[in-house]
DNA sequence: AAATAAATGTGAAATATCTTACATTTTTAC
DNA sequence: GTAAAAATGTAAGATATTTCACATTTATTT
């Protein structure tokens, strides 16, 4: 656990380019850089929560223990900040955050974050703005997660790594099938039998995690039309 | 459509209480109180946004087109901000609202909230805390939709209606089985089905739109265990 | 390098839910 | 007040998906 520079920091989110000399000198003393494993908890579903998360490198998945199984909710990149919504106005996190690739967060202290909403309105316009976006993107997520049956599902995550994460038609899946499982809502056998109907349908090249889109086109209509 | 004197408005939301009396005339002047029945569409899914809306009075439905069928996000009740997640940052709405029983609400410009953010850090923080409840509650229900099967989200939709919208054991169900799942993510049939299912159990008491919950425990059972 | 654990693949049976089809009731319009 | 439209109820067959059971591969530990 090292303290971070923040004022010569060259990873800011949108809102802290926003701050003063000042106000990121006071970030500096309230604020520790940290670096997770693939797999490493970063915060916990039911603990305390304390600090607002800044992912400043890596990626990231917030899941949510639900009454049958786990259910990943989010994956995110960064630069993105993490835990607002479990962090301001809530005494325990309503959810966990685990690192999917090698991660550097930043744990801002919440008062710290907190003044600067209060005190650098262009400062929570940004926080308000990405918040706003995370909510049209959970709801779009919930409506395509209920609406589409597998296939839909499955090639949706794919476009998603694709587009979102990765920005190419190749990648290495960051996932279990499990896992991949509980961001799809099915079950891993599930998963199992339809990557593989993609692959024998020349949709995708499949080697155990590694994914290549071969027929875009198609993969997107299937998304559509779930 | 009358303009309302916000000034002395007596069910302003948490956030305007911090406005002072200069930004609450200049409010009075940007805002517009128009009243809807039930049924009467407040904002529509692409076309374009330009108000926050302020619910005084009433009952709404958030909803939202998708592949398959239309799914109702949420239903919220008075005094609540709706829309900023559509019109903070977005030229087009995301979802539609529609008014399930008369509601009045304010239509505020756009430009003249997003000033109260820039300029009032505590109208700023309590949007932030109303935003990150709401991202929240989308999470939970998510889980909740995607997880239970046919009973537990009835009887979950049951439990919200009694607890979080009417604060009573019994009520007039604002929807109609079409829209109830809508709500709960299933066919009209299937909703009839378990309704009647849980009459016959005595766990509700069911005369077409009036619920009366009988057995309370036993549907927070079915709720929780899904 | 061998042994153990974890992850993955695959088919068949079981099950929840949807779809279809139609009867009945309630609401709305004229 | 009657006709038309919308909403509701109910059963049976169709279907998507899960669950189970087990084989196989890949990673981890000693």
């Amino acid at each position: 656990m090292k303290i971070n520079k923040c004022l010569d920091c060259n990873i800011k989110s949108v809102a802290a380019q926003y701050l003063s000399e000042d106000e990121l000198t006071h970030l500096q003393n309230q604020c520790a850089s940290v670096d997770f494993k693939p797999g490493e908890v970063i915060f916990k579903q039911g603990a305390l929560s304390s600090n607002i998360i800044y992912i400043k490198r890596g990626l990231v998945k917030l899941h949510i223990q639900g009454p049958h199984r786990e259910q990943i909710i989010k994956i995110t990149k960064s630069p993105k900040y993490l835990g607002i919504p479990t962090t301001i106005h809530e005494k325990i996190n309503q959810y966990s955050a685990t690192a999917l690739e090698p991660t550097s967060v930043c744990f801002i202290d919440i008062e710290t974050f907190k003044n600067f909403i209060y005190n650098n309105g262009k400062f929570a316009y940004e926080i308000v703005v990405d918040l706003c976006q995370n909510e049209l993107k959970t709801f779009k997520q919930c409506v395509n997660r209920t609406q589409k049956q597998i296939k839909g599902r499955v090639a949706e995550a794919i476009l998603f790594f694709s587009n979102d994460i990765y920005n190419n038609d190749e990648f290495i899946l960051p996932l279990t099938r499990e896992e991949f499982a509980n961001l799809t809502d099915t079950s891993r056998e599930s998963v199992c039998k339809t990557l593989n109907e993609f692959h024998v349908d020349k949709i995708i090249e499949l080697d155990s995690k590694k994914i290549k889109i071969l027929n875009r086109k198609l993969l997107e209509t299937i998304s559509e039309k779930g």
